[in-house]
DNA sequence: TTCCTTGCAAATCGTTTGCATAATG
DNA sequence: CATTATGCAAACGATTTGCAAGGAA
């Protein structure tokens, strides 16, 4: 519930996301924002994070370990994860929903959906290039 | 590389991973190796789990939000993540690891492997019945 | 005026690490 | 003896939260 009020920095780190085909992290959402807005603080971004995924304006991405990052893009999709340069990559393949019949198959419950993600090394790393991660 | 020596603790934390099917989190393991061996540190535990998942011996789960899980069956299989009480069980399904070549199929990189894992409501949550997870 | 949102700092959770000591090979 | 493993506690990274003040409806 909770009837949602505009406010500045929820747009501003909407619009930030929009603007980006990686998928920053908290803190990369933060340091960026921070060029236009020098007073917001950490905290009302991952506040401000959390209630946009929870709205489904934008999607958060659990990739094991370290931090989660966002994505705008909230259409179905899946993502690659460089396990070199950490840079995290859409990947463009057809859906493998069908695996959730087969997951259906024969368990007893109901699943609702599921978590996949790749990993790697990314064409960059694989090339021996630099590719650490932008800003 | 570093030569392995023997460890009680080590021993005792793999005997109790093996003897469950749940997949317990390392504070869970620390609490049953601890009714046996009662000096040991969840330091320790961290420490030994770590040790035996780059073995090889043990799988680490890495699910989304909260504490990693271990499980002492290596072999490939799914998981399903009960969104409601938390659960993790295994899932009998055949393998989907025909979704590499369908993720490898136009990527620039190479793809070494997938994390996936299913989530919903378990049987158990499904009745209504209390399924809060055991000790 | 109501109550959602913010900035700030402190708190929390899961996990790792430094260090001196104990145990193994 | 050389080296790995342990217990303990402190350190850490990512994220959440309490609170008083600010801004939107």
């Amino acid at each position: 519930m909770a009837a949602l009020k505009y406010s500045r920095q929820r747009e501003m780190i909407k619009a930030f996301l929009m603007s980006r085909k990686d998928h920053p992290t908290a803190d990369m959402v933060y340091m960026n924002v921070r060029k236009q807005q020098p007073n917001i603080s950490l905290g009302t971004v991952y506040r401000d994070l959390t209630q946009l995924a929870d709205l489904g304006e934008i999607r958060r991405l659990r990739i094991g370990n370290g931090a989660d990052r966002f994505d705008a893009d909230t259409s179905p999709h899946y993502h690659f994860v460089c396990e070199r340069c950490k840079s995290v990559t859409d990947l463009k393949m057809e859906s493998i929903e069908s695996i959730l019949e087969t997951a259906d198959a024969n368990f007893d419950g109901r699943i609702e959906g599921h978590v996949t993600y790749f990993y790697g090394i990314c064409g960059c790393c694989a090339a021996e290039r630099d590719c650490v991660s932008e800003s």
